[in-house]
RNA sequence: GCGGGCGUGGCGGAACCGGUAGACGCACGGCACUUAAAAUGCCGAGCCGCAAGGCGUGCGGGUUCGAGUCCCGCCGCCCGCACCA
């Protein structure tokens, strides 16, 4: 018989309009089941859906759908990241309202996701720039505020001449703004604060508790955090040479143990120190001045030689009131880090070393390398940072560097100077508060008045939401907020008098480091509804790309802290799983100059060697790199004519086949293409097999041995492939079906009416077991043929087929046997087999025997279910 | 510079605890069907060799009955951080 072609475009877009009016994946909080939250990274609304987010949904919705089957109550939803400088500049340059072009977005990108034929609770949809949505913002704003958990501070900070804003630390990449790519400069504001840093040590602490997150992040968020525990040590300066009213230094050190080894001390440009210092000092002042200009681009940073001023201030060592040590302003010192000073140990740390071999300092090495002689001993080029036993160091001498610690630290907090310990202990991070004020439009205001004789007032909750005002003009670069004729003017709440409104927005991270507490309650009144946050969190599997490995989840699991400390949520960690997929790359091609899309590509191969030409020119072209797919490379696949051509299920197929999940994946047009004959194929063997085993009789089921052979194949599929989703092992899960898919082929060729009604009652169960195991990533195909079988309802919601463990075990195993280490032959078992039986078996087997050739092997190994392996 | 990861056929990749290397797919070759092509089906294929056999997981060593997997030393590629005291 003949079966037609499946036709995606016929068959998904039908589907996809039953599960809508059913409500098939509408989710319900007292649903019954365990509950499981997954979720993906919600998209910008950047106009249409690229293949990474088909890659990145898909993924999800193969766990949702699969956890789904498995009994789980299952929250999948998804919104909109919508706030953000693209739609100011769509503003800019097409006159296009910001509210406009993202909501247009947003309805454009949704169908183009709903096509996917995704199983998610749009009921629960929303964008982070509904009113909605930044009101409950607003609030959690306010909640933070009170807590002392968001400050205005005076900062330096990070500007973006073109985009006219702040950047935050992790925004600058190599001295350049993330989006707009300008030279950023430094510039002086008033900015709010989050004070991320209140939980340096717990953001830190918990890393150890999200095991199912990739090592890769976590060490990641580990370095960001930069714990290190040291000392804070006073020097006290020679009184003749220090300035007035200075009379001592403070440093802080990981490395007290070499206090010894000290040869001079150094302050940041920026410190007090120095500048006081410059004051009578006009070379001071211009190397000062040569310093912050070089300070402000990071590349300049890198290449800048290690430079000095010395300072006619001397500083007293802790330990010897005679000796007195240097004190130098250098360039490498940040004010930001520590105490902006440090005191140089040149022979254990390189760029001490550096330092002095430039300025003629003396280099005393006081950790001794194990085995080294300490009279031969000594540094030259190269410091040294290891482990070893201190000398040259008086009453350190013999320790360990970590006993030396100990001794130092010990001897210092007890050690009284000026009235207070000259030594204390202090732990110091790298991370920095979070500055969170943007000077946009596009954003969530900051609910913050400022009045004339109360100052900074937080806006009154019953005046919230602060709205952004619809008329806007963005003719001019800057904040349009600060130019707007009436909006800044408001009421102050405390005291009622004229007051105007704070008009810097919130950074767009802040929008995405609660969205997915907003989905567990998407209408609440309150920014959460504590009971639902607290029955879906955390989320199960989180699913994105590693880009965001520092900043969106590490602010993300701040924000949950925090919303903790304010009783919106009880939470520790909002991402229990965490999972980050690989990029969606492409070839590229070139027209001399000009990159050219694949779809204006033909390649053609001969003799080996692949060679491209233009379609619509026809001349010959360059075959480039693989790379990430971008729009200025043009080696761009858009999802929407993948989809038209060869359907969702096939772009969801290939995207999860190829490559292991956290791999980038290449898209080729043969790998497609290779997905579409598979769903092809499926639909035939399918197809054909259908009429022979509807209405078999499922009683008969085991009764022969080719409908035992079909029954192991299928229930062995199923147990495999739920291990590898279990696992997000997508691509071994394919493999596995693939391999199912020939074997069915085989096992149900001749197949008719009149076959073995076992047989067919085995096949029919194959086939139903094959439905539900494509299901989760090809939802239409399998909805489609578990018509063709004879099924009714929806497959998408049925269980996960019933394993029946007796048919995963074998009676028999073959063993490989080796002789000396290399497979010489096979060896088949009953499974049961004693260690003995086996043993017997392999001595009395050919290929052992003529191994031996009449000999006593030396050594017999038999590793029962694995291996014999004979040594002669 | 520091930290991390990865090197397996022509290609993407399998191989879970040290136990049959190369599953599955792509590309390729052969055959069948067809007037022909496409589509489809079947078969083949790590490399060398007619074969027997030998060699094979970046390179060199080691541990082990047995190493892609563990250890030591190199080489190459990718990613993150980068004057952090």
């Amino acid at each position: 018989m003949t079966t037609e072609r499946y036709n995606p475009r016929a068959v998904e877009p039908r589907w996809q309009k039953a599960w809508d009016e059913a409500d098939l994946y509408k989710t319900e909080t007292d649903a019954p089941g365990e509950k499981y939250y997954v979720l993906e990274m919600f998209p910008y609304p950047s106009g249409r859906i690229h293949m990474g987010h088909v890659r990145n949904y898909a993924m999800g919705d193969v766990v949702a759908r699969y956890k789904r089957a498995k009994g789980f109550n299952v929250l999948h939803p998804m919104g909109w990241d919508a706030f953000g400088m693209p739609a100011e500049n769509a503003a800019m340059q097409n006159k296009v309202h910001p509210a406009k072009w993202t909501y247009e977005n947003i309805d454009t990108m949704r169908a183009q996701l709903k096509s996917m034929g995704l199983s998610l609770d749009w009921s629960r949809e929303f964008a982070t720039c509904d009113v909605d949505y930044y009101h409950r913002q607003q609030m959690l704003f306010l909640d933070m505020l009170e807590k002392g958990l968001a400050y205005r501070k005076k900062s330096k900070v990070n500007w973006d001449p073109v985009d006219m804003t702040v950047l935050a630390n992790e925004q600058v990449i190599d001295g350049k703004g993330w989006r707009s790519g300008a030279e950023v400069e430094s510039r002086e504001l008033v900015q709010w604060f989050f004070k991320i840093t209140d939980y340096a040590e717990d953001l830190l602490a918990a890393l150890d508790q999200l095991p199912n997150w990739p090592d890769k992040v976590r060490l990641m968020q580990k370095n960001w955090i930069g714990k290190s525990e040291g000392l804070m040590v006073r020097w006290q300066l020679a009184a003749e040479t220090a300035p007035a009213d200075m009379s001592e230094l403070t440093v802080f050190t990981t490395r007290p143990d070499t206090l010894f080894g000290a040869s001079f001390l150094a302050v940041a440009a920026d410190h007090p120190l120095a500048a006081k210092a410059a004051e009578s000092d006009p070379a001071l002042q211009a190397f000062i001045e040569e310093c912050r200009r070089t300070g402000t681009s990071a590349e300049a940073l890198e290449t800048a030689e290690k430079k000095g001023y010395r300072t006619p201030i001397m500083a007293v060592h802790p330990f010897d009131p005679d000796w007195k040590l240097p004190v130098y302003v250098a360039n490498f010192v940040l004010m930001e880090y520590g105490t902006g000073a440090i005191f140089g140990c040149p022979a254990h740390d390189q760029r001490d070393l550096d330092f002095a071999r430039k300025y003629d300092l003396p280099v005393t090495p006081v950790v001794l390398p194990p085995k080294e002689d300490p009279t031969a001993f000594s540094i030259y080029s190269e410091a040294y940072d290891g482990e070893g036993t201190l000398y040259n160091s008086r009453f350190l001498d013999g320790m360990a560097p970590a006993e030396g610690f100990e001794a130092v630290a010990k001897r210092l907090e007890h050690t009284d100077l000026a009235g207070s310990p000259q030594g204390e202990r202090k732990v110091n991070f790298r991370l920095r508060d979070w500055g969170v004020s943007r000077q946009r439009y596009w954003g969530c205001p900051i609910p913050v008045l400022h009045c004339e004789s109360c100052g900074v007032v937080p806006e009154a909750r019953e005046n919230l939401p602060v709205k952004l005002p619809d008329d806007i003009d963005f003719e001019k670069p800057g904040n349009p907020l600060d130019r707007h004729p009436t909006w800044r003017q408001a009421k102050c709440p405390k005291c009622g008098g004229e007051a105007r409104r704070e008009t810097d927005t919130m950074d767009t991270f802040v929008d995405s480091s609660w969205y997915f507490a907003r989905f567990t309650a998407p209408k609440a009144d309150e920014p959460t509804d504590p009971q639902a946050a607290n029955a879906w969190l955390p989320v199960d599997q989180y699913i994105g790309g590693i880009e965001h490995a520092i900043l969106h989840l590490l602010y993300s699991r701040f924000f949950v802290r925090a919303m903790k400390a304010c009783g919106h949520l009880d939470l520790d960690e909002p991402f229990k799983g965490l999972f980050t997929q690989g990029m969606v790359v492409h070839e590229t091609y070139r027209d001399g100059r000009e990159w050219v899309s694949p779809a204006d590509v033909a390649i053609t191969e001969a003799e080996g060697k692949r060679s491209a030409k233009r379609l619509s020119t026809g001349s010959e072209i360059a075959i480039g790199g693989i790379e990430k797919m971008s729009k200025s490379k043009k080696n761009v696949v858009d999802p929407d004519d993948i989809i038209a051509s060869y359907g969702a299920d096939t772009a969801r197929w290939f995207m999860l086949s190829d490559s292991p999940p956290d791999r980038d994946v290449i898209w080729t047009e043969a790998g497609v293409e290779g997905a579409f004959r598979f769903v092809q194929r499926l639909w035939r063997v399918l197809g054909e097999a259908a009429p022979h085993v509807a209405g078999a009789d499922a009683a008969a089921i085991s009764d022969n041995e080719a409908a035992m052979a079909l029954r192991k194949v299928a229930h062995r599929t199923a147990a495999g492939v739920a291990e590898d989703i279990e696992r997000l092992g997508f691509n071994k899960a394919i493999a596995r079906i693939h391999e199912f898919v020939n074997g069915l082929a085989t096992h149900l060729a001749g197949l008719s009416a009149d076959s073995d009604p076992s047989l067919k009652a085995a096949g029919h169960e194959a086939l139903t077991i094959l439905v539900k195991l494509i299901a989760p990533m090809m939802p239409h195909l399998a909805q489609e043929c578990w018509q063709v079988l004879g099924h009714d309802g929806f497959v998408a919601a049925k269980g996960w087929p019933a394993i029946d463990e007796s048919l995963l075990v074998d009676e028999e195993v073959t063993l490989p046997i080796q002789i000396n280490g290399k497979k010489r032959g096979d060896l088949t078992v009953p499974a049961a087999a004693s260690k003995a039986d086996i043993e017997k078996a392999a001595l009395e087997s050919d290929v052992v025997q003529r191994a031996l050739a009449g000999g006593e092997p030396k050594r017999l190994i038999v590793v029962p279910g694995r291996i014999v392996n004979v040594v002669v």
